[in-house]
DNA sequence: CCGTCTCTGTACGCTATCGCACATAGGACT
DNA sequence: AGTCCTATGTGCGATAGCGTACAGAGACGG
């Protein structure tokens, strides 16, 4: 359900029923998202929320001392701006556009408006949220206990799930800033996957050579996540 | 408003407006919870959910080597269950009781049927549920960047603030288990603290002695944490 | 073609934490 | 009192990741 086929489409969007859609549909405007633009910032409200189509949007927890660490990736599947229709408004973290591409754009308020019609889209919008809970928490268990090495698979494979090809542009710089791990630490491993011939190198590109190869490395939790999105957000569940 | 102060109440049930509240009381069950037990396992759809009162209940993630790791601790001021208004019904992860003591309990389907009113509860419970989000994230960057030393004093501030003295029955070995590191690491850091004069330390009976002396030691996550909380369940906005 | 900048690779000592082993001590039960 | 169990303290060597420094190498503009 979850494969990543249709990339001219949200997945979320996708699900939704063409009556509750066809609300939408007027107000969605496609915008282009560039590598490092900020979605959202800490304690910010959001004007809109995103549905990215073949973009990525990492989340990210920074802190005093302006250390970071990624607690979630959204890409085709999900929504940027969960706060919003939480009635949080805001959140103490950030999204920043890791991989450069396309989102539709909605104004918050109309989001909210469809969501407290407490209709598909509510159901929907909250599965959602569960999944993302989902990755965080798994987030969490693997800063505890797992490698590096593991941790950059575990990073690759979800990158990778919501791009439409098997090249990723993105500098180890980045990923280390992602990972919250030197940068030396993503060279070493990078360096060992490269040798191992799963992936190939290239001054901010990175292609994957051997995806087979990479989930035989990668910790549980990448499973245990991509599981989960799969169960939450299938057409059979959801409706 | 969140201030441990009322401790016969659960701060949701509490938040809520009178009618809304008489829908559920006649079918809340105050029930004892004791140490150690499972409310709710991975993967396992919940009967109940459960709205502690002077209890604490650890939300943890379990790994397949049986490592663990405790991903957001749950109080008087929250609710265990939240998969089941998100839709999923199940999670990955566990709830186990940290700390023994009551909670009132509540038969699934009345919850989602309380919910599904789209009225106050709704409302709550979702800006609870971000609460939660916060707090899973938090955990995710603890985890990365912080000492044990640092995540040990969030620990037990953020247990304490849920408990009604300032007493914690809790084995160094239980708390390695939710900080996901070894039980020396554990006794190391808590006899730091006790050489500071900060907590006082005997066979599973953790007295704490001077808070302020805790604050001025613990990482920003604590903070953080506890400021979302405070503005996501305060009288003045959540309704 | 040259200088500059960015990205990547490598080396080295340092520290926190791990894994393991074992010693001590308080409580509980006989 | 003696025994056992559980909780805590301590002392290793091993190791993963950190901080720092620096070197090479591709890209890019003048």
């Amino acid at each position: 359900m979850l494969e990543p086929h249709d990339f001219k489409q949200n997945a979320l969007l996708n699900l939704l029923p063409r009556d509750d859609l066809a609300h939408l549909l007027p107000h969605l405007e496609k915008v282009t998202l560039t590598l490092g633009q900020s979605l959202s910032e800490s304690g910010r409200q959001m004007s809109h929320v995103y549905f990215p189509l073949d973009s990525i949007v990492s989340l990210l927890c920074v802190m005093e001392n302006g250390a970071s660490t990624e607690i979630a990736i959204v890409g085709y599947e999900g929504i940027v701006g969960v706060s919003l229709f939480m009635g949080g408004e805001t959140t103490p973290s950030r999204a920043i556009v890791q991989s450069a591409g396309h989102a539709y754009r909605l104004k918050g308020q109309l989001l909210k408006n469809e969501f407290y019609r407490a209709g598909a889209m509510q159901r929907l919008l909250l599965r959602y949220t569960q999944a993302l809970l989902t990755q965080m928490a798994q987030t969490a268990v693997c800063n505890r206990h797992h490698s590096v090495d593991q941790q950059l698979c575990r990073w690759l494979l979800l990158s990778l799930d919501r791009l439409p090809g098997n090249e990723l542009v993105m500098t180890q710089e980045l990923i280390a800033n992602m990972l919250g791990v030197r940068r030396e630490g993503v060279t070493e491993s990078a360096g060992k996957l490269q040798k191992a011939g799963l992936i190939s190198y290239n001054r901010g590109r990175i292609k994957v050579i051997d995806r087979p190869g990479l989930e035989a490395r990668v910790c549980e939790c990448y499973s245990v996540v991509k599981r989960e999105y799969d169960r939450l957000l299938n057409h059979h569940n959801v409706m």
